[in-house]
DNA sequence: GTAGGGTTAG
């Protein structure tokens, strides 16, 4: 076998350079490991796995002749080299290749191939390799397969293999997997499971949240007389702590407290939970007792309680907690005191906050600019920030203090203190300033040593843009120049954006020749704002013009400028321009969307004809755009609101057709329709179809209803539906009570004398509308001429109004 | 340092 071997092996082009006259000796690991790092930074073999210790120096020589063909692209199953090594095929040497590839693809490809060569089959332990090498990889599907090819094999196992193969499935999810074979392999006698076997499932059916999976074990282990160890309640406790299950969660505790297994892990779990559940105080009543039992949080339990109080701003909690870790000994991180500090500015407690930061200063922490940068935001807010440039003023360095110079801009801007802020570049920039801040004195006093820069002038710049103090800004961008600053594109962006909002559309384009002057590139944006401010201006021409530039650029205009187009000029009837105006942008190769097409049927109809709007339908339909629920509902309504529900009732199909669901205000257009068109029960029908789905029929469904009823002199059934809205939840407003009185009234139930008896519930429903339409200032005067007509009746009189 | 525009009842 050894001679075999050595044939083999001297025929690899590779192994030969770099063995030479190469022995089966240990001689040849170290150089080959050196041939991996080297070439193909490959993991040395033989080090990692524990299997890899009992390796012959044969096995070695095998495992590595594998690995040398493997890594050469791309893989073949039919290479004869391989082929040649079939013989040599064992479990240890599969193992051993597929723990020493790097890539889990070879690795699984080598692990196939290897399954299919005759006289081999794959024990547990070569399965259990691969499982852990896809689990990290995280192939869920190829660890799946894998699994089923286990309890397929038969091949045997013992417990310990099989709580492997099932933490390997729980580590990636695959926890029915892991419960089923844990399953089949009971079932089938293959492996009798002992404690550690359900340990591993306890943990994975844990980690999944299946509390009742973990609560059958459980039983199970029990009713067969397994041990129960630490490692089988911890998970327990696990899942029912992320559970929320309080009690349940308490009572494993303290089983693991009286079988005396509590450790760190134990507590730190229930500690945790306790924070997530909000219950700070028990959470800090436990890490006390904790300290009775002489077991201690570690770091990093500190830092993930400290956080979660942090985040729920359980400051109190957090201090102690924090006071706690140093008490025993933990010396706090830089970020934790950013953690506290935050937190703290968070709170506004800003002397905390402060004599922290002395703290931190004490223990030698160097001073943060993160950290500084979150004082001093808070402190610009309380308007203390003269204190902590007391407090830390002098530990700073020159660099240190340029660096701040920028964060203290930015945190007053941020915190709406434009005016200190651009009173401090002022000072800086050697301009005279106002403002008699604190802050001011402290960087002016210093000004030689703080170089502004562009951040510098667009914190102020944006902050000034944002107040709305678009001149002074402009000032600013004029000055910065002279102080070595470039004006950017974002700086020009802002302003022409500044000015297009403020409809100053001659200064924006100055702005915009003199950038390009500069050498600066207009952007989509830079274009876009113009483009906006010609559609706001209605100026079809203008915008039309512009578009054409823009296309030299390669710029699309924003449809949503389009759209308003084209609806201003559809509100100001000029629909037949809005039209106009689309086709002109067609011809300019910039295509609107449904949006823009919807906003212009719309318009259409409104202004011209229902058939006018139909028609732009069924262009762009034919132009290949799918139009969606809204489009419909326009059309659909205009087809209801001129009594063509039938055509209206094929576009519904049509749309169902094409997977649209459609929306509540389609079926209100079309309840209306029928309403109108006398199918009443149509519209009935519709409703009772509504009931259930998504599309829950809603206060605008019940008005239309109710108003369509009573026009057909059915008053009854309006107030029985009536009711129905108010068992369904659905609050009537305004428009509904008066739709119901209006109705009523219509078919003279109210005026006629036909009212129900007061005592009825219907009495109450007409009295309760008569009050609410009364006290709305909108519609008390039309009631009160009701009243005064006699045609209702007069509720404010009605002094025992049982409330409703 | 980049959005959000089109459709309901009396």
């Amino acid at each position: 076998m050894v001679m075999a071997l050595s044939t083999i092996i001297k025929s690899h082009q590779i192994l030969y350079k770099s063995t030479k006259a190469i022995k089966l000796n240990s001689i040849f690991i170290v150089s080959y490991r050196n041939l991996f790092f080297s070439s193909y930074q490959q993991r040395p073999i033989c080090t990692k796995h524990q299997n890899d210790n009992f390796l012959s120096s044969d096995q070695i020589n095998i495992s590595n002749a594998f690995i040398s063909i493997l890594i050469r692209q791309p893989f073949s199953p039919n290479n004869p080299e391989l082929q040649n090594l079939v013989p040599l095929l064992t479990h240890k040497v599969v193992e051993a290749v597929v723990n020493n590839l790097r890539s889990w693809r070879i690795a699984h490809l080598f692990f196939t191939w290897a399954s299919n060569q005759r006289g081999y089959k794959h024990d547990i332990y070569t399965y259990n390799a691969m499982a852990s090498i896809l689990s990290r990889a995280r192939q869920n599907a190829l660890l799946k397969a894998l699994a089923l090819d286990v309890v397929n094999s038969h091949c045997s196992m013992n417990p310990g293999a099989l709580g492997f193969l099932i933490r390997c499935l729980g580590s990636v999810g695959l926890v029915d997997e892991a419960n089923n074979l844990f399953d089949q392999v009971k079932r089938s006698g293959i492996c009798i499971p002992n404690s550690y076997s359900y340990n591993c499932l306890l943990e994975a059916l844990s980690k999944s949240g299946l509390i009742d999976l973990v609560e059958i074990r459980l039983k199970e282990m029990r009713s067969l007389g397994l041990e129960l160890d630490k490692y089988t309640l911890t998970p327990v406790l696990q899942v029912y702590c992320n559970a929320g299950k309080f009690d349940k969660a308490l009572s494993v505790f303290n089983e693991i407290f009286e079988r005396g297994w509590l450790d760190e892990h134990v507590f730190s779990i229930l500690v945790v939970s306790f924070s997530k559940w909000g219950e700070v105080d028990k959470a800090i009543e436990l890490i006390d007792s904790m300290e009775e039992c002489n077991v201690r949080l570690n770091e990093k339990t500190f830092f993930v309680l400290i956080h979660g109080f942090v985040r729920v701003s359980r400051m109190d909690k957090a201090i102690c907690l924090f006071d706690k870790m140093r008490q025993l000994g933990f010396f706090p991180s830089v970020s934790l005191f950013d953690v506290m500090i935050g937190g703290l500015c968070k709170c506004n407690d800003l002397e905390k906050a402060l004599s922290l930061y002395s703290e931190m200063k004490e223990l030698g922490i160097g001073t943060d600019i993160g950290i500084l940068t979150k004082l001093i935001s808070s402190f610009s807010k309380g308007g203390e920030l003269d204190r902590l440039l007391e407090e830390c003023w002098e530990d700073m360095n020159s660099q240190t203090k340029n660096l701040l110079c920028n964060s203290v801009l930015e945190g007053l801007v941020r915190s709406g203190s434009i005016d200190i802020a651009y009173d401090l570049l002022q000072a800086i920039m050697g301009y005279s300033s106002n403002g008699d801040s604190v802050i001011v004195k402290y960087f002016r006093d210093e000004k030689e040593i703080i170089t502004l820069n562009t951040n510098s002038f667009t914190f102020v710049i944006n902050g000034l843009l944002d107040a709305g103090k678009l001149d002074l800004a402009l000032t600013l961008f004029r000055e910065m120049v002279q102080f070595g600053c470039n004006q950017t594109v974002l700086l020009y962006n802002n302003l022409i954006d500044g000015l297009c909002k403020l409809d100053r559309l001659e200064e924006s384009y100055e702005l915009l020749r003199e950038m390009k002057e500069v050498g600066l590139e207009p952007t989509q944006f830079t274009h876009n704002c113009i483009f906006g401010c010609l559609c706001r201006r209605e100026d079809v021409e203008g915008a039309l013009d512009f578009l054409r530039k823009m296309r030299f650029y390669g710029h699309e205009p924003w449809v949503k400028h389009s759209t308003l187009l084209v609806k201003d000029l559809c509100k100001h009837g000029k629909a037949v321009e809005a039209c106009k105006f689309l086709t002109d942008m067609v011809q300019e190769g910039f295509l609107p969307d449904i949006i823009t097409y919807s906003a212009a049927m719309n318009g259409l109809i409104k202004i011209k004809s229902v058939d006018e709007g139909l028609e732009l339908f069924q262009l762009i339909c034919t132009r290949g755009y799918c139009p969606d629920v809204i489009s419909y509902n326009i059309v659909i309504k205009a087809l209801c609101k001129s009594q063509r529900v039938a055509e209206a009732e094929h576009l519904l199909n049509e749309m169902m057709l094409k997977g649209l669901v459609p929306s509540v205000v389609t079926y209100n257009y079309l309840i209306d329709g029928w309403c109108k068109n006398g199918e009443i029960d149509q519209a009935m029908l519709c409703l009772s179809k509504m009931f259930g789905k998504e599309r829950e029929a809603n206060v605008i469904t019940y008005a239309t209803l109710v108003d369509g009823l009573c026009n057909l002199g059915r008053p009854d059934d309006a107030l029985k539906l009536w009711n129905e809205m108010g068992r369904k939840g659905c609050a009537p407003n305004r428009i509904a009570y008066h739709a119901l009185i209006n109705g009523l009234c219509k078919c003279e139930m109210v005026d006629g004398g036909n009212l129900p008896d007061p005592l009825d519930k219907n009495f109450l429903i007409i009295r309760d509308a008569i009050c609410k339409l009364s006290e709305d200032a909108r519609t008390s005067s039309s009631i009160k001429d009701l009243i005064a007509e006699g045609r209702i009746p007069d509720v404010s009189l009605d002094m025992h109004r049982p409330t409703i």
